[in-house]
DNA sequence: ATCGGCTCGCGCAA
DNA sequence: TGCGCGAAGCCGAT
């Protein structure tokens, strides 16, 4: 990531960011080999930034259920673990003075380029960033933003075997270990601790039942694979089942590696339905992120479907709610306030409902700017899984991005449209509806 | 119940 | 340059 040497340093330093995990985390794997190498110890430290935009209570207690997860697992490793608050500089100038070399995971969204582009330009000695959560990495995927799934699918395809072969499994034993500080891990439990009583007051939301960290979505995975992989694809749309994985916001948090889920999944011939979520469409989203400079702005929505919005912005929209309306779940549609229940309960959604719900938004908003406004504020404030490549690409895709035209028609151009009577055609709706009356 | 048409632009084949 | 095709659609005709 810089062009700067090793130093004498008193550790190797992991910066952990994206991969909140000791199971198949590559970035610090690599730092513990490094670590050996040079024979030093090794020095975690992840930055706990209370200030993230739109991250509220229900996603930090959910993060931090995960560290003190990996805190767990890290201590038996015989490395320091420290979490730090604060500014960038506040969390690191300090770490990075007395280190010999930095390793840090990669994440995608445009303010974890900005951390790690300001790690490499501040720290005085190397910096190695390690991309280990995605299979197939974003830029040997593809070199440019991909028009759909179907431009991408052949690129990933092609790479996968390579990219799941290569990767080493076992974790590295470090050979200068440390026994845990009870200081530190006080330190950190209060900093935990203070961070969630900050938010409490500040952005309380109501808790979740969802629980994160790793183990917790070892068990998930172990689960989906016993019980709901078989009928996965028979089932995976309709919402009344709990048919899906529910992965996507341990893999948001890189509770999870991919290429773990991948490993556990591979080997059934039934899988292929599933994979093609995990990877192809996994790697759509992080493409679009990575190759689109403002990947949450309307502007950069494909032009096609833009135009198309804009020329039916005058039209008459069958129903037109305000958002405390919305939020309040108080629509004429039983179908899409039982899924907006369900986003404020739980922090998640199926995936038939992200579609539907998306869809209405677009009719129920006065121009299609304002629902993509609405549709980023609800995602982001109340799904687990909200700030994602995968969150900020299926908003895309309700108004059209990596889809294709469809007959014209008022409100939505030629942009995809759904209804209700679509849902109760395929799906047990009653059932649904029941569940989160 | 099933089926064709709708519509744009990419990327491959020619 | 032409042509096939596409995350989950809808709608009207048969």
């Amino acid at each position: 990531m810089n062009n700067r040497t090793y130093l004498p340093g008193r550790y190797v330093l992991y910066r952990m960011q994206a991969s909140v995990r000791i199971t198949n985390n590559q970035a610090l794997f690599h730092a513990i080999r490094l670590a050996n190498e040079l024979n030093l110890p090794l020095k975690v430290v992840f930055r706990l930034d209370a200030s993230f935009p739109e991250a509220n209570y229900r996603h930090f207690e959910f993060l931090i259920q995960g560290l003190k997860d990996f805190a767990s697992g890290v201590s038996l490793l015989g490395c320091e673990f420290e979490i730090r608050t604060g500014t960038l500089e506040e969390a690191f100038l300090e770490p990075l003075s007395n280190a010999a070399c930095v390793v840090t995971d990669k994440g995608y969204l445009r303010i974890q380029r900005d951390w790690s582009g300001w790690l490499g330009e501040h720290a005085p000695c190397k910096v190695i960033e390690v991309e280990d959560n995605l299979i197939v990495p974003v830029e040997s995927a593809s070199h440019k933003g991909e028009w759909a799934a179907r431009t991408l699918r052949p690129k990933i395809t092609d790479k996968l075997p390579y990219f799941t072969s290569e990767l080493e499994d076992e974790i590295p034993v470090l050979t200068c270990r440390k026994e845990a500080s009870p200081e530190l891990s006080a330190l950190n439990e209060r900093i935990l601790t203070s961070t969630l009583e900050k938010l409490r007051s500040d952005a309380w939301l109501i808790p979740v039942a969802m629980k994160g960290g790793e183990q917790e979505a070892n068990r998930l995975l172990d689960v989906f694979v016993k019980d709901k992989l078989a009928s996965y694809d028979n089932d995976r749309n309709d919402p009344s089942l709990v048919a899906t994985s529910r992965l996507s916001a341990y893999l948001h948090f890189g509770f999870i590696s991919p290429v773990e889920i991948w490993k556990a999944v591979e080997k059934y011939p039934e899988s292929a339905p599933f994979i093609e979520q995990l990877v192809v469409r996994r790697e759509l989203a992080h493409n679009y992120i990575w190759f689109t400079k403002n990947y949450d702005s309307y502007n950069s929505l494909p032009e096609w479907s833009r135009k198309s919005l804009e020329l039916h912005e005058p039209d008459k929209r069958p129903f037109v709610y305000d958002l405390n309306l919305l939020e309040e779940a108080a629509t004429h549609d039983a179908s899409w306030n039982a899924a907006m229940r369900e986003m404020i309960q739980t922090g998640f959604m199926e995936n038939t409902m992200r579609m539907y719900w998306g869809k209405k938004l677009i009719e129920w908003s006065a121009t299609p700017q304002e629902a993509y406004h609405r549709m980023s504020y609800l995602n982001n404030r109340y799904f687990l899984d909200g700030r994602d490549a995968n969150s900020f690409t299926g908003i895309g895709w309700c108004f059209g991005l990596h889809d294709r035209p469809w007959q014209e028609r008022s409100v939505f151009g030629m942009v995809r449209y759904m209804n209700e009577a679509g849902l109760y055609r395929k799906y047990n709706m009653n059932a649904y509806i029941g569940k989160w009356s």
